[in-house]
RNA sequence: GGGGGGAUGCCCGAGUGGCCAAAGGGGCCUGGCUGUAAACCAGGUGCGAAAGCUGCGGGGGUUCGAAUCCCUCUCCCCCCA
Protein backbone atom coordinates (compact mmCIF):
# COMPACT_ATOMS: atom_id res chain seq x y z
CA UNK A 1 0.00 0.00 0.00
CA UNK A 2 1.47 3.20 -0.92
CA UNK A 3 1.83 6.02 1.82
CA UNK A 4 -0.79 8.93 1.44
CA UNK A 5 1.38 10.88 0.81
CA UNK A 6 2.28 9.50 -2.16
CA UNK A 7 -1.13 9.08 -2.82
CA UNK A 8 -1.98 12.65 -3.01
CA UNK A 9 0.77 13.41 -5.62
CA UNK A 10 -0.40 10.93 -7.54
CA UNK A 11 -4.27 12.20 -7.50
CA UNK A 12 -2.51 15.61 -8.07
CA UNK A 13 -0.12 14.91 -10.91
CA UNK A 14 -3.32 12.85 -12.46
CA UNK A 15 -5.48 15.96 -12.20
CA UNK A 16 -2.97 18.48 -13.77
CA UNK A 17 -0.20 17.16 -15.82
CA UNK A 18 -1.62 16.77 -19.16
CA UNK A 19 -4.91 17.68 -18.40
CA UNK A 20 -7.40 20.60 -20.21
CA UNK A 21 -10.88 20.63 -17.87
CA UNK A 22 -11.79 18.65 -14.59
CA UNK A 23 -15.23 19.01 -14.05
CA UNK A 24 -15.75 18.80 -10.94
CA UNK A 25 -12.13 19.52 -10.33
CA UNK A 26 -12.33 19.11 -5.98
CA UNK A 27 -15.64 16.60 -6.39
CA UNK A 28 -12.86 14.18 -8.27
CA UNK A 29 -10.38 14.99 -6.21
CA UNK A 30 -11.54 13.88 -3.25
CA UNK A 31 -13.16 10.82 -4.86
CA UNK A 32 -9.83 9.98 -6.05
CA UNK A 33 -8.81 9.74 -2.68
CA UNK A 34 -11.95 8.18 -1.46
CA UNK A 35 -11.77 4.03 -0.38
CA UNK A 36 -14.77 3.17 -3.49
CA UNK A 37 -13.19 2.40 -6.74
CA UNK A 38 -14.23 4.72 -10.06
CA UNK A 39 -15.46 3.55 -12.81
CA UNK A 40 -13.72 5.31 -15.37
CA UNK A 41 -15.41 5.32 -18.91
CA UNK A 42 -13.92 5.80 -22.20
CA UNK A 43 -15.62 5.47 -25.34
CA UNK A 44 -14.39 3.41 -28.13
CA UNK A 45 -15.21 4.19 -32.00
CA UNK A 46 -14.44 1.20 -33.50
CA UNK A 47 -14.98 2.63 -37.01
CA UNK A 48 -11.17 3.10 -37.14
CA UNK A 49 -9.01 0.42 -35.64
CA UNK A 50 -5.81 3.47 -36.04
CA UNK A 51 -4.42 4.02 -32.64
CA UNK A 52 -1.87 6.18 -32.61
CA UNK A 53 0.03 8.62 -30.18
CA UNK A 54 -2.75 10.85 -29.55
CA UNK A 55 -5.18 7.52 -28.16
CA UNK A 56 -1.97 6.78 -26.50
CA UNK A 57 -2.29 10.19 -24.55
CA UNK A 58 -5.65 9.12 -23.11
CA UNK A 59 -4.74 5.82 -22.52
CA UNK A 60 -1.70 7.08 -20.00
CA UNK A 61 -4.27 8.92 -18.23
CA UNK A 62 -5.97 6.11 -17.38
CA UNK A 63 -3.33 3.90 -16.21
CA UNK A 64 -2.83 6.61 -14.18
CA UNK A 65 -6.31 5.90 -12.91
CA UNK A 66 -5.64 2.36 -12.37
CA UNK A 67 -2.48 3.43 -10.49
CA UNK A 68 -4.82 4.58 -7.50
CA UNK A 69 -6.99 1.42 -7.25
CA UNK A 70 -9.58 2.53 -10.06
CA UNK A 71 -11.16 0.49 -12.47
CA UNK A 72 -11.52 1.61 -16.32
CA UNK A 73 -14.38 0.16 -18.18
CA UNK A 74 -14.30 0.20 -22.04
CA UNK A 75 -17.49 0.84 -24.18
CA UNK A 76 -17.33 -0.79 -27.57
CA UNK A 77 -19.30 1.73 -29.28
CA UNK A 78 -20.66 -0.80 -32.01
CA UNK A 79 -23.83 0.79 -32.13
CA UNK A 80 -22.89 4.43 -32.36
CA UNK A 81 -20.28 3.38 -35.15
CA UNK A 82 -22.94 1.68 -37.28
CA UNK A 83 -25.39 4.49 -37.22
CA UNK A 84 -22.28 7.05 -38.13
CA UNK A 85 -20.04 9.69 -37.31
CA UNK A 86 -20.67 13.22 -36.14
CA UNK A 87 -17.75 14.74 -36.68
CA UNK A 88 -19.42 14.91 -39.90
CA UNK A 89 -18.27 17.25 -42.98
CA UNK A 90 -16.49 13.79 -45.06
CA UNK A 91 -19.12 12.83 -46.79
CA UNK A 92 -21.12 9.96 -45.17
CA UNK A 93 -18.93 6.87 -43.44
CA UNK A 94 -20.46 3.63 -44.69
CA UNK A 95 -22.08 1.43 -42.53
CA UNK A 96 -19.95 -1.13 -41.06
CA UNK A 97 -21.09 -4.53 -41.06
CA UNK A 98 -21.22 -6.61 -37.53
CA UNK A 99 -18.12 -8.81 -38.18
CA UNK A 100 -15.75 -5.55 -39.69
CA UNK A 101 -16.92 -3.64 -36.07
CA UNK A 102 -16.17 -6.47 -34.18
CA UNK A 103 -12.74 -7.15 -36.13
CA UNK A 104 -11.98 -3.30 -35.40
CA UNK A 105 -12.68 -3.41 -32.17
CA UNK A 106 -10.17 -6.37 -31.31
CA UNK A 107 -7.58 -4.40 -33.17
CA UNK A 108 -8.43 -1.69 -31.02
CA UNK A 109 -8.17 -3.21 -27.63
CA UNK A 110 -5.11 -5.23 -28.10
CA UNK A 111 -3.15 -1.76 -28.90
CA UNK A 112 -5.24 -0.55 -25.63
CA UNK A 113 -3.99 -3.26 -23.37
CA UNK A 114 -0.54 -2.98 -24.54
CA UNK A 115 -0.85 0.38 -22.38
CA UNK A 116 -3.76 -0.21 -19.93
CA UNK A 117 -3.82 -2.97 -17.45
CA UNK A 118 -6.33 -5.52 -18.49
CA UNK A 119 -6.81 -7.06 -14.89
CA UNK A 120 -8.30 -3.37 -13.58
CA UNK A 121 -10.57 -2.90 -16.93
CA UNK A 122 -13.87 -3.80 -17.85
CA UNK A 123 -14.86 -3.93 -21.76
CA UNK A 124 -18.81 -3.48 -22.64
CA UNK A 125 -20.20 -3.94 -25.64
CA UNK A 126 -22.81 -0.77 -26.02
CA UNK A 127 -25.20 -2.86 -28.22
CA UNK A 128 -26.04 -4.74 -24.50
CA UNK A 129 -28.29 -1.83 -23.64
CA UNK A 130 -28.99 -0.42 -27.32
CA UNK A 131 -29.54 -3.57 -28.97
CA UNK A 132 -32.97 -3.93 -26.97
CA UNK A 133 -33.43 -0.06 -26.77
CA UNK A 134 -37.44 0.46 -28.20
CA UNK A 135 -38.40 3.06 -29.54
CA UNK A 136 -40.13 4.55 -26.87
CA UNK A 137 -36.71 4.20 -25.02
CA UNK A 138 -35.24 6.52 -27.81
CA UNK A 139 -37.94 8.93 -27.07
CA UNK A 140 -37.69 9.15 -23.50
CA UNK A 141 -33.79 9.69 -23.96
CA UNK A 142 -34.38 12.47 -26.93
CA UNK A 143 -37.14 14.27 -24.86
CA UNK A 144 -34.37 15.11 -22.30
CA UNK A 145 -32.42 17.70 -24.04
CA UNK A 146 -33.12 20.36 -26.51
CA UNK A 147 -31.77 21.41 -29.81
CA UNK A 148 -30.97 24.31 -28.68
CA UNK A 149 -28.96 22.90 -25.73
CA UNK A 150 -26.84 21.09 -28.67
CA UNK A 151 -26.47 23.94 -31.02
CA UNK A 152 -24.66 25.16 -27.82
CA UNK A 153 -21.78 23.17 -28.95
CA UNK A 154 -18.97 24.87 -31.29
CA UNK A 155 -19.47 23.05 -34.87
CA UNK A 156 -22.97 22.28 -34.34
CA UNK A 157 -23.35 25.72 -34.38
CA UNK A 158 -20.71 26.57 -36.51
CA UNK A 159 -22.38 24.50 -38.98
CA UNK A 160 -26.34 25.71 -38.50
CA UNK A 161 -25.35 28.80 -39.05
CA UNK A 162 -23.14 28.11 -42.56
CA UNK A 163 -26.18 26.43 -43.42
CA UNK A 164 -24.28 23.23 -43.99
CA UNK A 165 -25.84 19.73 -43.33
CA UNK A 166 -26.41 18.27 -39.73
CA UNK A 167 -28.08 14.96 -39.59
CA UNK A 168 -30.46 13.93 -36.63
CA UNK A 169 -28.23 11.15 -36.34
CA UNK A 170 -25.39 13.41 -35.57
CA UNK A 171 -27.29 15.86 -33.15
CA UNK A 172 -28.44 12.02 -31.43
CA UNK A 173 -25.09 10.96 -31.31
CA UNK A 174 -23.84 12.64 -28.02
CA UNK A 175 -27.38 11.27 -26.47
CA UNK A 176 -26.51 8.28 -27.17
CA UNK A 177 -22.97 8.25 -25.45
CA UNK A 178 -24.68 10.26 -22.53
CA UNK A 179 -26.59 7.17 -22.30
CA UNK A 180 -23.74 4.62 -22.21
CA UNK A 181 -22.83 6.70 -18.88
CA UNK A 182 -26.24 5.76 -17.74
CA UNK A 183 -25.98 2.18 -18.51
CA UNK A 184 -22.70 1.45 -16.92
CA UNK A 185 -22.80 3.98 -13.60
CA UNK A 186 -19.96 5.84 -14.58
CA UNK A 187 -18.01 8.19 -12.18
CA UNK A 188 -15.68 9.44 -14.55
CA UNK A 189 -15.25 10.17 -18.38
CA UNK A 190 -12.04 10.79 -20.39
CA UNK A 191 -11.49 12.35 -23.68
CA UNK A 192 -9.79 14.45 -25.93
CA UNK A 193 -10.75 18.19 -25.61
CA UNK A 194 -12.89 17.89 -28.89
CA UNK A 195 -15.12 15.65 -26.53
CA UNK A 196 -15.77 18.10 -23.76
CA UNK A 197 -19.29 18.84 -24.84
CA UNK A 198 -20.04 15.37 -25.11
CA UNK A 199 -18.80 13.84 -21.92
CA UNK A 200 -20.46 17.11 -20.82
CA UNK A 201 -24.21 16.11 -21.83
CA UNK A 202 -23.06 12.51 -19.77
CA UNK A 203 -23.58 14.39 -16.79
CA UNK A 204 -26.81 16.04 -17.57
CA UNK A 205 -28.26 12.82 -19.06
CA UNK A 206 -27.47 11.13 -15.97
CA UNK A 207 -28.95 13.46 -13.55
CA UNK A 208 -31.78 13.23 -15.44
CA UNK A 209 -31.78 9.18 -15.10
CA UNK A 210 -31.62 9.93 -11.46
CA UNK A 211 -27.89 9.12 -11.10
CA UNK A 212 -24.68 11.17 -9.56
CA UNK A 213 -23.80 12.93 -12.79
CA UNK A 214 -20.04 11.75 -13.50
CA UNK A 215 -16.92 13.62 -13.25
CA UNK A 216 -15.15 14.67 -16.51
CA UNK A 217 -11.67 15.17 -17.40
CA UNK A 218 -10.34 15.92 -20.88
CA UNK A 219 -6.86 15.46 -22.37
CA UNK A 220 -5.09 17.76 -25.19
CA UNK A 221 -4.97 16.49 -28.56
CA UNK A 222 -1.64 15.69 -29.22
CA UNK A 223 -0.11 18.01 -32.54
CA UNK A 224 0.74 15.52 -35.63
CA UNK A 225 4.46 14.45 -37.15
CA UNK A 226 3.34 18.07 -38.72
CA UNK A 227 3.53 20.04 -35.93
CA UNK A 228 0.68 22.00 -36.62
CA UNK A 229 -2.67 19.71 -37.00
CA UNK A 230 -3.66 17.64 -34.39
CA UNK A 231 -2.52 13.59 -34.98
CA UNK A 232 -5.35 12.24 -36.92
CA UNK A 233 -5.10 9.49 -39.66
CA UNK A 234 -7.07 11.94 -42.62
CA UNK A 235 -4.21 14.22 -42.05
CA UNK A 236 -1.52 11.52 -42.19
CA UNK A 237 0.50 12.93 -39.86
CA UNK A 238 0.04 10.16 -37.03
CA UNK A 239 2.64 8.14 -35.43
CA UNK A 240 0.66 4.46 -34.90
CA UNK A 241 1.17 2.78 -31.53
CA UNK A 242 1.81 -0.57 -34.06
CA UNK A 243 3.85 0.83 -35.55
CA UNK A 244 7.29 -1.02 -35.38
CA UNK A 245 10.12 0.18 -33.71
CA UNK A 246 12.45 1.13 -35.93
CA UNK A 247 9.83 2.90 -37.82
CA UNK A 248 8.20 4.40 -34.57
CA UNK A 249 11.61 5.53 -33.10
CA UNK A 250 12.04 7.31 -36.98
CA UNK A 251 8.86 9.04 -36.63
CA UNK A 252 9.70 10.54 -33.55
CA UNK A 253 12.99 12.08 -34.38
CA UNK A 254 11.09 13.52 -37.38
CA UNK A 255 8.82 15.53 -35.17
CA UNK A 256 9.70 19.60 -35.34
CA UNK A 257 11.61 20.66 -32.74
CA UNK A 258 8.46 23.00 -30.77
CA UNK A 259 5.88 19.94 -30.74
CA UNK A 260 9.07 18.44 -28.12
CA UNK A 261 7.71 19.93 -24.84
CA UNK A 262 4.24 18.96 -25.54
CA UNK A 263 5.15 15.00 -26.90
CA UNK A 264 7.60 14.70 -23.50
CA UNK A 265 4.82 15.71 -21.29
CA UNK A 266 1.72 14.02 -22.63
CA UNK A 267 3.68 11.15 -23.59
CA UNK A 268 6.40 10.59 -20.77
CA UNK A 269 6.45 10.25 -17.70
CA UNK A 270 9.67 12.02 -16.96
CA UNK A 271 8.86 14.79 -14.29
CA UNK A 272 7.86 18.55 -14.79
CA UNK A 273 11.04 19.94 -13.39
CA UNK A 274 13.01 17.82 -15.77
CA UNK A 275 11.49 18.41 -18.66
CA UNK A 276 11.07 22.52 -17.76
CA UNK A 277 15.40 21.89 -17.79
CA UNK A 278 15.55 19.88 -20.84
CA UNK A 279 13.27 22.86 -22.57
CA UNK A 280 15.15 25.77 -21.00
CA UNK A 281 18.82 23.45 -22.54
CA UNK A 282 17.21 23.49 -26.04
CA UNK A 283 16.43 27.17 -25.52
CA UNK A 284 19.84 28.66 -24.93
CA UNK A 285 21.63 25.85 -27.04
CA UNK A 286 23.56 23.92 -24.45
CA UNK A 287 21.24 21.09 -25.01
CA UNK A 288 21.07 19.54 -28.64
CA UNK A 289 17.13 18.91 -29.76
CA UNK A 290 18.13 16.02 -31.66
CA UNK A 291 19.85 14.59 -28.58
CA UNK A 292 16.33 15.32 -26.40
CA UNK A 293 14.09 13.18 -29.05
CA UNK A 294 16.18 10.20 -29.12
CA UNK A 295 15.48 10.55 -25.76
CA UNK A 296 11.66 10.60 -26.02
CA UNK A 297 11.59 8.13 -28.90
CA UNK A 298 12.84 5.50 -26.69
CA UNK A 299 11.00 5.96 -23.77
CA UNK A 300 8.05 6.09 -26.16
CA UNK A 301 9.45 2.65 -27.84
CA UNK A 302 10.45 1.15 -24.32
CA UNK A 303 6.60 1.54 -23.31
CA UNK A 304 4.89 0.58 -26.74
CA UNK A 305 7.45 -2.25 -27.38
CA UNK A 306 10.32 -3.15 -25.01
CA UNK A 307 13.34 -1.48 -23.84
CA UNK A 308 15.13 -3.53 -25.96
CA UNK A 309 13.06 -2.74 -28.85
CA UNK A 310 14.07 0.96 -28.39
CA UNK A 311 17.97 0.01 -28.02
CA UNK A 312 17.59 -1.62 -31.10
CA UNK A 313 15.86 0.99 -32.78
CA UNK A 314 17.94 3.57 -31.54
CA UNK A 315 21.23 1.77 -32.66
CA UNK A 316 19.69 1.29 -36.63
CA UNK A 317 18.94 4.99 -36.43
CA UNK A 318 22.77 5.73 -35.52
CA UNK A 319 23.99 3.56 -37.83
CA UNK A 320 21.61 4.84 -40.59
CA UNK A 321 21.06 8.50 -40.37
CA UNK A 322 24.39 9.39 -38.43
CA UNK A 323 27.14 7.58 -39.57
CA UNK A 324 25.44 7.01 -43.17
CA UNK A 325 26.23 3.11 -42.52
CA UNK A 326 24.42 -0.07 -43.84
CA UNK A 327 22.07 -1.33 -41.50
CA UNK A 328 22.24 -4.98 -39.96
CA UNK A 329 19.46 -6.38 -41.26
CA UNK A 330 17.48 -5.74 -44.47
CA UNK A 331 15.22 -7.27 -46.92
CA UNK A 332 16.30 -9.68 -49.30
CA UNK A 333 14.91 -10.04 -52.66
CA UNK A 334 16.22 -11.92 -55.36
CA UNK A 335 16.50 -11.29 -58.83
CA UNK A 336 17.64 -12.33 -62.37
CA UNK A 337 21.41 -12.04 -62.30
CA UNK A 338 21.44 -9.68 -65.50
CA UNK A 339 18.83 -6.72 -64.78
CA UNK A 340 18.34 -3.78 -65.66
CA UNK A 341 18.88 -0.68 -62.63
CA UNK A 342 15.49 0.62 -62.49
CA UNK A 343 14.19 -3.01 -62.42
CA UNK A 344 16.04 -3.66 -59.38
CA UNK A 345 14.74 -1.03 -57.76
CA UNK A 346 10.85 -1.89 -59.22
CA UNK A 347 11.52 -5.26 -57.57
CA UNK A 348 12.50 -3.97 -54.43
CA UNK A 349 9.31 -3.08 -53.70
CA UNK A 350 11.11 1.11 -53.53
CA UNK A 351 9.27 1.97 -56.49
CA UNK A 352 5.89 1.31 -58.03
CA UNK A 353 6.24 1.58 -61.80
CA UNK A 354 9.37 2.29 -63.93
CA UNK A 355 9.12 5.48 -64.83
CA UNK A 356 9.10 6.01 -60.92
CA UNK A 357 12.42 4.30 -60.13
CA UNK A 358 13.83 5.81 -63.15
CA UNK A 359 13.34 9.81 -61.88
CA UNK A 360 14.65 7.93 -58.56
CA UNK A 361 17.89 7.17 -60.79
CA UNK A 362 17.73 10.74 -62.20
CA UNK A 363 17.84 12.49 -59.25
CA UNK A 364 20.99 10.43 -57.53
CA UNK A 365 19.17 8.47 -55.22
CA UNK A 366 19.54 5.12 -55.83
CA UNK A 367 22.73 3.54 -54.84
CA UNK A 368 24.59 -0.11 -55.68
CA UNK A 369 27.36 -0.99 -52.56
CA UNK A 370 27.38 2.48 -51.66
CA UNK A 371 28.16 3.33 -56.10
CA UNK A 372 25.36 6.06 -56.61
CA UNK A 373 24.37 4.63 -60.20
CA UNK A 374 24.16 7.14 -63.02
CA UNK A 375 22.42 5.39 -66.23
CA UNK A 376 19.09 4.14 -65.43
CA UNK A 377 19.35 1.56 -68.52
CA UNK A 378 22.71 0.17 -67.01
CA UNK A 379 22.32 -3.34 -66.82
CA UNK A 380 23.87 -4.85 -63.73
CA UNK A 381 25.68 -8.40 -63.42
CA UNK A 382 25.25 -10.01 -60.32
CA UNK A 383 27.41 -12.37 -59.28
CA UNK A 384 26.96 -12.16 -55.80
CA UNK A 385 24.95 -10.39 -52.88
CA UNK A 386 25.18 -6.69 -53.17
CA UNK A 387 22.93 -4.07 -51.29
CA UNK A 388 20.51 -1.64 -53.40
CA UNK A 389 20.09 1.70 -51.25
CA UNK A 390 17.25 4.11 -52.34
CA UNK A 391 17.14 7.53 -50.87
CA UNK A 392 18.50 7.75 -47.18
CA UNK A 393 16.48 4.66 -45.48
CA UNK A 394 15.47 2.30 -47.97
CA UNK A 395 17.73 -0.80 -48.30
CA UNK A 396 17.72 -4.28 -49.63
CA UNK A 397 19.96 -6.99 -50.25
CA UNK A 398 20.03 -8.18 -53.70
CA UNK A 399 20.68 -11.91 -54.66
CA UNK A 400 21.02 -13.50 -58.12
CA UNK A 401 18.36 -16.43 -58.25
CA UNK A 402 19.08 -19.67 -60.13
CA UNK A 403 16.25 -19.09 -62.38
CA UNK A 404 15.66 -16.44 -64.97
CA UNK A 405 12.62 -15.61 -65.73
C1' G B 1 -43.17 20.42 -54.21
C1' G B 2 -40.17 24.69 -56.36
C1' G B 3 -35.39 27.08 -57.31
C1' G B 4 -30.10 27.05 -57.35
C1' G B 5 -24.94 25.15 -56.81
C1' G B 6 -21.49 21.25 -57.36
C1' A B 7 -18.47 16.40 -58.68
C1' U B 8 -10.91 17.88 -61.35
C1' G B 9 -4.71 14.17 -59.90
C1' C B 10 -3.09 11.06 -52.86
C1' C B 11 -5.82 15.61 -50.51
C1' C B 12 -7.41 20.81 -51.04
C1' G B 13 -8.19 23.73 -55.17
C1' A B 14 -7.68 26.78 -60.16
C1' G B 15 -9.09 26.06 -64.95
C1' U B 16 -15.35 27.66 -69.59
C1' G B 17 -13.03 24.88 -76.88
C1' G B 18 -6.63 24.27 -78.86
C1' C B 19 -0.71 27.04 -75.59
C1' C B 20 -3.91 21.21 -70.33
C1' A B 21 -0.49 15.49 -68.28
C1' A B 22 -3.94 20.07 -66.33
C1' A B 23 -2.00 26.60 -62.18
C1' G B 24 -1.24 26.99 -56.82
C1' G B 25 -0.90 24.78 -52.01
C1' G B 26 -0.50 20.40 -48.86
C1' G B 27 1.35 15.55 -48.68
C1' C B 28 4.98 12.26 -50.43
C1' C B 29 9.82 11.26 -52.80
C1' U B 30 14.98 12.70 -54.11
C1' G B 31 19.24 15.81 -53.53
C1' G B 32 21.99 19.54 -50.56
C1' C B 33 22.94 21.16 -45.73
C1' U B 34 22.79 19.56 -40.53
C1' G B 35 26.47 14.84 -35.40
C1' U B 36 17.97 14.97 -36.18
C1' A B 37 13.78 10.90 -40.90
C1' A B 38 13.95 18.49 -37.32
C1' A B 39 14.44 23.36 -39.57
C1' C B 40 16.08 25.38 -44.13
C1' C B 41 17.18 25.36 -49.62
C1' A B 42 16.54 22.98 -54.51
C1' G B 43 14.25 19.51 -57.66
C1' G B 44 10.68 15.73 -58.65
C1' U B 45 5.72 13.66 -58.26
C1' G B 46 0.02 9.31 -64.43
C1' C B 47 1.73 4.87 -67.49
C1' G B 48 5.12 3.25 -71.38
C1' A B 49 11.90 1.47 -73.83
C1' A B 50 9.79 4.56 -77.39
C1' A B 51 6.13 5.90 -80.75
C1' G B 52 2.45 6.93 -77.86
C1' C B 53 -1.50 5.77 -74.40
C1' U B 54 -4.78 6.71 -70.37
C1' G B 55 -6.83 10.94 -67.55
C1' C B 56 -10.83 16.03 -65.06
C1' G B 57 -18.12 11.55 -61.45
C1' G B 58 -20.55 7.31 -65.39
C1' G B 59 -22.45 6.81 -70.46
C1' G B 60 -23.46 9.04 -75.22
C1' G B 61 -22.85 13.16 -78.68
C1' U B 62 -21.05 17.97 -81.29
C1' U B 63 -16.08 19.49 -83.20
C1' C B 64 -10.24 19.00 -87.10
C1' G B 65 -9.75 19.42 -81.61
C1' A B 66 -13.38 18.96 -75.13
C1' A B 67 -11.73 19.06 -68.16
C1' U B 68 -14.11 23.01 -70.89
C1' C B 69 -20.19 22.82 -75.43
C1' C B 70 -24.88 19.49 -75.80
C1' C B 71 -27.85 15.09 -74.02
C1' U B 72 -28.39 11.59 -70.25
C1' C B 73 -27.42 8.91 -65.70
C1' U B 74 -25.49 8.68 -60.68
C1' C B 75 -24.14 11.10 -56.33
C1' C B 76 -23.55 15.51 -53.04
C1' C B 77 -24.97 20.32 -51.19
C1' C B 78 -27.85 24.95 -50.35
C1' C B 79 -32.29 28.03 -50.32
C1' C B 80 -37.74 28.58 -50.36
C1' A B 81 -42.25 25.78 -49.01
Amino acid sequence: MMSTKAREALVERLLSRGTVDVVVRERLRERLLGDRPLRVKLGVDPTRPDIHLGHYVCFRKLREFQALGHQVVVIIGDWTARIGDPSGRSAQRPMLTAEEVQANAQTYLEQFFKVVDVSRAEIVWQSTWFGTFTLEDVIRLASKYTVAKLLTREDFAKRYEQGSPISITELLYPLLQAYDSVAIQADVEIGGTDQLFNLLVGRDIMREYGLEPQDVLTVPLLVGTDGTLKMSKSYGNYIAVNEPPTEMFGKIMSIPDHVLGDYLRLLTDLPDDEIDALLAGMANGSINPRDVKERLAVLIVSDLHSPEAAENAREYFHRVHRLRELPEEMPVVSVPPRTRVIELVVRAGFARSNNEARRLVAQGGVRLDGRRVEDPEEVVEITEPIVLQVGKRRFARLLPSPVPD
